[in-house]
DNA sequence: AATTTATTTAACCATTCGGTTAAACTTATC
DNA sequence: GATAAGTTTAACCGAATGGTTAAATAAATT
């Protein structure tokens, strides 16, 4: 069996680390998690990470921006592969959903996030953030210019797409944990057989289109 | 000068130290709100609020029990006071705006409970939130067999409508702050003229609304 | 006025937290 | 294989944290 190189273990390391620390702070915030509790999920000694990364807010910084900045590539490449505007939005929303899905901790740090007024958000991932806004801005715009779409506010559509897909994903759990719901409400849960991604791609584009129908 | 009974001067008492706890957990979270500074912000002792509340986790009770059960209060009196289905959803859109603005740690108590899976969310106050959820149900039914509404689960509804606003609200103020933005997207700042309630309603009346083009 | 009861206070305590240090161990270089 | 560089570790530290206590003060009751 082949030893690991220094690099390769170091990295290894630094991967353990992340992985923990992401988990920590999806769970208990930044204050919430403890630096010795995140090296002892990563299986290494608190020094190692105090070497590897640095202080709390660093390791902070390395897990905000490896989950923001990964999502941030993958929208930008699925609406390039997509067509029309409509077809840039639909990809723009489902890759936001398989984001959301492939990562189940970005809906914690992102809220948690928006929380604290991004007291801790470091300017790369800020830029990140910047950079998926200004690809929605540029698909609403075309989508004006080509009559698809109503003159709406881009800001406003992001914060409808994100912040329906985060609530929506993160308040179902807790919702399903409350037996005692009455009937009414809880009725509607099976009847949604469509996924969440065709769901809200439905109603967003329902909402900022101009109204002569289109297919659908 | 007339002294302060007991009573009086008790409630006000617990009123300052809640109204501390409430910005402290608003800005910092339940882990990073920190007794010592809550009682320091409110004038009063650390045992003092142990005495009047108890201990960390009855105060934060206390508190979020006090702002969720206003505002589901709120909502159901506005949307009794309101007649057909497309006014009543305006209403209790309107009314979540609204309690929004007059109550600023509502965002992110909200958001931070969410994040954090509603762990320390007390039975009372669940049940506030579902008394809105049934509010909300009934609209949309109602909307539904008058024909006006599509057949779209409420608990989608109300995350897209909670959803947009705290993120929307949150999130401006932090977007606001990068004054590096491109003026692509700084562009449609200043034409937002009409109130954020305005423009989320139509959004969202627009998506779940049935097809053959209402007034507007 | 005396006594009981409610409220607030300063001082204190055990634990936990983020962070450091000096030494030990590993791997590569000569 | 000795030396140097990179990496991990156990032990430690001071500050801060949530929580308690016994005493002081104010108000209500008799």
């Amino acid at each position: 069996m082949k030893k690991d190189t220094i690099a390769e273990k170091s990295s290894k390391t630094v991967e353990k680390i992340l992985t923990a620390a992401r988990a920590a702070f999806a769970e208990n915030g930044y204050s919430g998690a403890h630096v010795d509790d995140i090296a002892r999920r990563a299986g290494v000694n608190k020094a190692t990470l105090y070497y590897q990364i640095g202080d709390k807010d660093a390791l902070y910084a390395s897990v905000i921006h490896q989950v923001l900045g990964n999502v941030a590539r993958q929208i930008a490449d699925a609406v390039a592969a997509a067509g029309a505007p409509r077809e840039k939005l639909a990809a723009y929303i489902s890759s936001i959903v398989f984001a959301v899905d492939k990562n189940p901790e970005l809906p914690s740090i992102m809220l948690r996030e928006v929380a604290s007024d991004a007291a801790h958000l470091p300017r790369v991932v800020a830029e990140d953030i910047a950079s998926v806004l200004i690809i929605l801005t540029g698909i609403i715009e075309d989508g004006r210019k080509k009559g698809l779409f109503t003159d709406v506010s881009p800001f406003l559509v992001h914060s409808m797409i994100m912040g329906t897909i985060l609530f929506f994903k993160k308040v179902s759990p807790i919702k399903d944990r409350q037996s005692w719901l009455p009937h009414a409400v809880k009725r509607y849960d099976k009847k949604l057989k469509s996924s969440t991604e065709e769901e809200v791609t439905k109603l967003v584009l329902k909402a900022i289109q101009k109204e002569f129908g289109g297919k659908r």
